[in-house]
DNA sequence: CTCCATAATTGACCGTGGTCACTTTCATAA
DNA sequence: TTATGAAAGTGACCACGGTCAATTATGGAG
């Protein structure tokens, strides 16, 4: 006999997710430990691994949550009305990105849409993200010759790359933002017309 | 006083890159074990973190000797004459990127260029990669109204991103070529015309 | 050769993610 | 109310990367 998911469940899976959320507001997603969260959840750490494939599963989704509310935030965004705003509109989602460098490779790590069988919340996010981006891009003032979700592709790849290159970066100037805008000129503007010759 | 490198130190580093060589031939790449290849050596296992910053530290300098190999392969080939061409030179790269899930983790991880302190051989490749391709690019019958460099730095990003795309369909029809084509073609080829109106 | 400062090596030990056979709790049927 | 089987929870245990105080080997100075 198949019985219903139990309150308790559903008790236990909100002690752990708030507890851990309250570990990463006091130090950092890099710094949680499962037994700290098991710990202060107050209960025993087969029952976390019960709730959550992995560690990574429960980051992925805490993660996956906060950029989903970010992406929400971006979808307010009217369409850009040039590069320089849309770097802008972008950058909340990706100074979340860029917080921690933990942070950062577990979403890369995510970001495949299909890379597992059940795609997750990181993944979810980043489907989002497309099909929110896309329309903007096709009513902004960019190239009208592509379709707008492989433009939008793009431009995540863009922040990929540009996040990854300038992470060093993180106490000097702030290159990303240029950087980003070099790939989004070149990506996103009609071309210009070719000198003669 | 400071003494030079003594010639046992070269000696066991050597013994350490064989046997590390030797698990991951007759396994894979993300089933190597520290004490598997100290075992193989026949050293303590302090020894290898002596030599060694991480287990990390060990599959960047493997992963980046092979994917130096397969950049000198690439630096062979003529420039090429359409991106189709272009995908198809870079095919035994991005083959290798993708051959394990572990190898394609890692080498995201240790591809952003000074996210450490110091470069390391996967970032260095990476760093040679762009200087290699600008030249080709700007040889090949592709846009000429941008910076050959940056074209190149393009063709990374969208490489990552074909990859974590696509990195489910190792077992299926493989829609990576077709994917970064795409890319490519938008990204590199002369804008056609504008339509009137 | 002997001495000895320094480089190189050792292996017991630790932290932490993850497992699993077992126990407890729950919901339903009789 | 009690019996029963599935769901939920437990914690001792394991795997494996990484550490460090102690030990041994090396090679140049005297």
């Amino acid at each position: 006999m198949i019985q219903a998911v139990q309150s308790r469940t559903l008790k236990t899976r909100a002690r752990l997710l708030d507890a851990a959320r309250e570990v990463i507001s006091e130090t950092s997603h890099g710094a949680l430990r499962v037994e700290e969260v098991v710990r202060r959840a107050g209960v025993a750490k087969g029952t976390f691994f019960a709730h959550f494939k992995d560690k990574d599963a429960l980051m992925d989704r805490l993660i996956g949550a906060r950029m989903d509310a970010l992406l929400t935030e971006l979808e307010a965004c009217p369409p850009p009305s040039s590069t320089a705003d849309l770097v802008r509109d972008l950058t909340p989602f990706i100074a979340f990105m860029r917080s921690e460098r933990y942070v950062f490779d577990l979403i890369l790590r995510y970001s495949g849409a299909a890379a597992r069988e059940e795609i997750g919340p990181i993944a979810a996010t980043f489907e989002r993200f497309i099909h929110l981006l896309a329309p903007k891009l096709a009513a902004a003032p960019f190239r009208k010759d592509a379709d707008p979700a492989l433009l939008a592709e793009g431009v995540q790849a863009f922040i990929f790359n540009a996040l990854g290159l300038s992470f060093c970066a993180l106490h000097s100037d702030d290159p990303l933002a240029g950087r980003l805008e070099s790939y989004f000129d070149l990506w996103l503007l009609p071309p210009a017309p070719a000198p003669a010759g």
